[in-house]
RNA sequence: GGGCGCUUAGCUCAGCUUGGAAGAGCGCCUGGUUUGCAACCAGGCGGCCGGGGGUUCAAAUCCCCCAGCGUCCA
């Protein structure tokens, strides 16, 4: 174990306070207290709560969201009176961030920009309370006692430069306000907090730290981030290696839940925050008259606050084995004078933490929704359609009768604030509903793919494959407990989920994902870094075509370079120069448009160039032929760069106009812009119908013809953010602190590097020729604007027209012809199948040439007219009467010869012949070989013309 | 972003491992039997086996590409 910084930092407070350092005797960590015979930091499992039915900390009656709004009012306005600028918090989906889906901490709001000193904070130093997310210990939620999956982290911040001799404050300071906090304003017992140091790392950076734990609680952590990570710095921490940062951050967090579970003392944080809820779960549940018919000697209150005390200091992880916990507990109640038995225990904590973790996860769900998010089956939405079939299957072994949209609706007038949110409440509830339908439309499938699953498992089984649980549990998301409960009731009744296989099964997806993130690590295709950034010039004038530069490199392509970039379709043929120049009005691919063509010229030489992509500044111009440094004259191709313009401007719109018609969740999920058409990615919980399509369009038009002015305008980061909000990030986080803002109007506004027209209406026009899904909840719009869009129009009306002259009918009555002409086809296949086999029954019972009895046998031996799909169909006609035992051969030249051989089954034909032998000794004849069952063979050649000597040979064979 | 699975009759799904005649249940049609039900019996209609390529004498089945849908992990 490293210990880190704090040896040698003084912090007077602590002298001037009383407190004094100890060494834990459980976990050997350094801790600061007043209380002279403590000798445990307090979060051991030797320090069980304190607080549970006496609250620590005072003067809080209300419960639910009532007390979360005192407790947080209590600590803003405490800090508002210490200096610090009260900020409103940022949305759950981290929608700035490209490495994180949720925000799961107050500092991730300013990650990375702030704290890599990028970009400067909203202010210093603040105070803010940060609604989070975090799923990675959702199993543990409504089991433990304290786990949650949302809360709000209530920090104080503050941003130091100590080289520029700009601090705010550091570690003693932080820890007066923290100390002064606790015990003057909340009325703590001061001899009952620790202040435990234990250093801090994760996402890149490391710093010294103090855990504030009072009653057995952590109730806050106090991180002193002056570290990040860097290859040559010289101190190190885990095996990694750290060195001092420029910026050095104060960063806190203060559980909002676990000061209202301390100041309400109550068996669970749950209680604290969701009474409400709760109380109506158990009623309408009927928890309360199961209790009841258990008939347990233990009073309930008791046997929760032991609970409780026992789970919280037990170690809940995803994968641990739920068994083995509850023989944990049991014996640990009876050590308490708790005497349940292990039975009964199961019966009440079971629905009663799923009574707990519905609260919980509704919150999540709703935030995450209210957040404007759409369920998927990737990225942040899955997050949520996974909370949301975790409570549909709560809510199922509960019995509720609600639906998922009826436990949003009471949750989010009992615990929310819907006017804080994006999307409406309406809008919630209908994508709640949705999320149910698929539930159950995914259990239904499921109940399908049990049965085909278990087929070769006995009926009196008591396991299942551990390979079957895995495959059914990630192509058809059931989990071992609904395949159990889902095979007895299709007839396996002894079956039972392994113990241990949850944890195989965690450790098994632990380890693809290993493997799986062992294989990115992308590296920059060129090094420029020597290389000074190309002086801009395409965004003083979009309609400027030409320019003079001056040749700065030329750096011929490698094969290795040209596989490391990818050109798009639009490029004609693959580049074997990048030209790099002092200035450019060529725009770089960038922001989903693709880049410029056109043309340098040099010395009387023309050289195009095929497209042009931007690293780290520098643009690059790919060109076939090499270019000599010096003058070099620019030319743009000018139809191209309108049609990108018309394109790029189009989408802003058509985005614009989709969120108006369809609703506030509709987010930019990814963009295309090329000279041929658009595409447009918008997030969505449903398939578009055309009329909502046809409707986007229209508005969009509408737009396009009322001809708004675009505003560009570039704002440092921070301004924009505090402008136009998050929403004007559509097109991904920003990567720079100068963001170019781009609006039409007040139709759509949005961060965007592209080039764009400066009206409007130099579209013209654009239409959205189709939508198609790209993955679950996110849609593709096709788009096409100005010269594209008439274009389309024109080459769909030629293939129209050109269709409906092949059928002679006028174009409006095409689609009914050509249903009329597929179905008469249809039916004449069938009257031709059925000719043939009527020929053949005329050739063959007439006792004419092509048949022979021969000793109560008929041999058919015969070349015919058709392909093997029609031999097949005569075929069934001469051998399936079992009245009439048969051996057939057919033979056709078509497809380079063909021959069948088969007898009746089971019949005299069979029990004396071979088809495979017969096959095998005339199938030499057309050149090629066959084969398969005693009863039945088919072989083929390549000489169809020996047919009538296959059959020749048969006779002989056959001895006819 | 990384996997995995599915697509077969109007509907719900078998068949694919190991290539060789396209299957079941429900529904529909015809006839019978009953007329008191979501009744019973017999027969029948209904398939570009998602699309495209490849291997093979032969592909629903094996291989590659594409599309649609689903699902797990991050």
């Amino acid at each position: 174990m490293v210990t880190m910084g704090f040896g040698d930092i003084s912090i007077p407070y602590w002298e001037e306070s009383g407190h004094m350092l100890k060494i834990c005797k459980v976990t050997g960590l350094r801790f600061w207290t007043r209380d002279n015979s403590r000798d445990t930091c307090g979060d051991t499992n030797q320090d069980p709560y304190t607080f549970i039915g006496n609250p620590i900390i005072e003067g809080f009656d209300s419960r639910g969201k009532l007390l979360k709004d005192e407790m947080r009012e209590t600590f803003l306005s405490f800090f508002d009176s210490k200096g610090h600028t009260r900020i409103d918090p940022y949305p759950v989906i981290a929608r700035w961030r490209d490495d994180i889906h949720l925000t799961i901490a107050s500092i991730a709001d300013f990650q990375p920009h702030v704290t890599s000193g990028m970009v400067p904070p909203p202010a210093n130093p603040l105070g803010i309370s940060q609604p989070c997310i975090r799923l990675t210990d959702v199993a543990a939620v409504g089991r433990s006692g304290r786990h949650l999956s949302t809360f709000e982290m209530m920090a104080h911040h503050a941003f130091n430069r100590p080289m520029d001799g700009n601090v705010v404050y550091w570690i003693d300071q932080c820890v007066r306000y923290c100390d002064e906090l606790l015990v003057e304003k909340l009325g703590i017992e001061s001899t009952s907090i620790t202040y435990v140091e234990n250093p801090w790392s994760g996402g890149g950076n490391a710093g010294p730290a103090l855990e504030v734990i009072v009653g057995g609680l952590e109730l806050a952590t106090l991180v002193f981030m002056n570290l990040e990570e860097d290859e040559e710095g010289e101190i190190t921490i885990k095996g990694q290696k750290y060195s001092e940062m420029e910026l050095q951050i104060i960063d806190t967090g203060y559980g909002l839940e676990r000061f209202c579970w301390a100041a309400a003392g109550t068996p669970t944080i749950y209680e604290a925050i969701y009474p409400e809820s709760i109380e109506w779960l158990k009623t309408i549940s009927g928890f309360d008259s199961f209790l009841d018919s258990l008939d347990l000697r233990v009073e309930m209150e008791v046997l929760l606050s032991e609970l409780s005390r026992l789970a919280g200091i037990l170690n809940i992880d995803v994968g641990t084995d739920v068994e083995e916990l509850y023989r944990n507990l049991s014996e640990r109640l009876s050590d308490n004078g708790i005497s349940i038995s292990l039975d009964d225990l199961k019966k009440v904590t079971e629905p009663l933490s799923s009574i707990y973790a519905i609260p919980d996860h509704m919150h999540a769900i709703c935030n995450m929704l209210g957040d404007g998010l759409v369920p998927s089956n990737s990225k942040a939405g899955y997050l949520v359609r996974m909370l949301a079939r975790r409570v549909c299957r709560m809510k199922e072994s509960l019995s509720i009768p609600a639906s998922l949209s009826e436990l949003g609706a009471h949750h989010i007038h009992t615990h929310l604030d819907i006017d804080g949110f994006v999307q409406s409440e309406s809008g919630i509830l209908k994508i709640l509903e949705l999320e149910e339908a698929r539930y159950h439309e995914m259990l239904r499938k499921g109940r399908a793919a049990v049965k085909t699953a278990l087929k070769s498992t006995p009926l009196d089984s008591r396991q299942i494959n551990d390979e079957i649980l895995f495959r059914l549990s990630e192509e058809r998301g059931l989990n071992p407990d609904m395949v159990v409960s889902i095979a007895k009731e299709l007839g396996w009744p002894n079956l039972e989920v392994r113990v241990g296989f949850t944890a195989d099964m965690a450790a098994r997806n632990a380890l693809m994902t290993k493997a799986a993130s062992k294989i990115k690590d992308r590296k920059e295709v060129f090094e420029i870094s020597d290389i000074e950034a190309t002086h801009l010039d395409f965004y003083e004038d979009t309609g400027a075509l030409e320019f003079q530069a001056k040749v700065l490199h030329c750096i011929p392509l490698t094969n290795g370079m040209i596989s490391g970039l990818t050109f798009s379709g639009e490029v004609e043929s693959i580049p074997s120069y990048a030209v790099v120049t002092d200035r450019t009005l060529f725009y770089p691919e960038g922001g989903g448009q693709l880049g410029d063509q056109g043309w340098l010229l040099q010395d009387g030489k023309e050289l195009e160039v095929l497209d042009t992509k931007a690293q780290d500044g520098v643009i690059l111009h790919f060109t076939e032929y090499p270019l000599a440094p010096g003058k070099v004259k620019g030319i743009l191709d000018r139809d191209r760069r309108k049609q990108l313009m018309d394109h790029h401007t189009a989408v802003h719109i058509v985005g614009g106009a989709a969120r108006n018609i369809l609703g506030p969740h509709i987010w930019q999920a990814g963009s295309n812009k090329g000279a041929r058409y658009a595409r447009l990615d918008i997030t969505h919980y449903s398939r578009l119908t055309r009329q909502e399509i046809e409707a986007i369009e229209d508005l969009a038009n509408n737009i396009v013809e009322s001809n708004p002015k675009i505003k560009k305008e570039v704002l440092e980061r921070s301004e924009a953010d505090r402008k136009y909000g998050f929403d004007i990030y559509q097109g991904g986080p920003p990567k720079h602190n100068r963001i170019r803002v781009i609006s039409i109007g007040d139709f759509d506004i949005q961060a965007c590097g592209g080039t764009h027209h400066d009206q409007v209406s130099s579209i013209g026009e654009l239409r959205i020729l189709k939508s198609s899904q790209v993955q679950d909840g996110v849609e593709r719009l096709q788009i096409v604007a100005g010269e594209t869009s008439r274009d389309h129009s024109r080459r769909q009306e030629r293939i129209l027209s050109e269709a409906s002259e092949v059928l002679g009918v006028h174009s409006d009555d095409l689609p009914k012809a050509v249903s009329r002409f597929f179905e008469e086809w249809k039916s004449q296949q069938k009257r031709i199948e059925s000719l043939e086999a009527e020929i053949v029954r005329l050739r063959t019972t007439g006792g004419g040439d092509d048949s022979v009895m021969v000793d109560g046998v008929r041999y058919v031996i015969m070349e015919v007219d058709g392909e093997m799909k029609q031999m097949m169909t005569m075929l069934s006609q001469l051998t399936r009467d079992a009245e009439m035992p048969t051996l057939a051969i057919l033979g056709t030249r078509i497809g380079g010869g063909k021959l069948i051989v088969a007898c009746t089954e089971d019949s005299t034909a069979s029990d004396r012949h071979n088809a495979v032998e017969i096959l095998n000794a005339i199938s030499g004849h057309i050149g090629g070989g066959g084969g398969g069952r005693p009863t039945m063979a088919q072989g083929g050649g390549t000489n169809g013309d020996g047919i009538p000597n296959a059959l020749k040979a048969a006779n002989t064979f056959l001895g006819l």
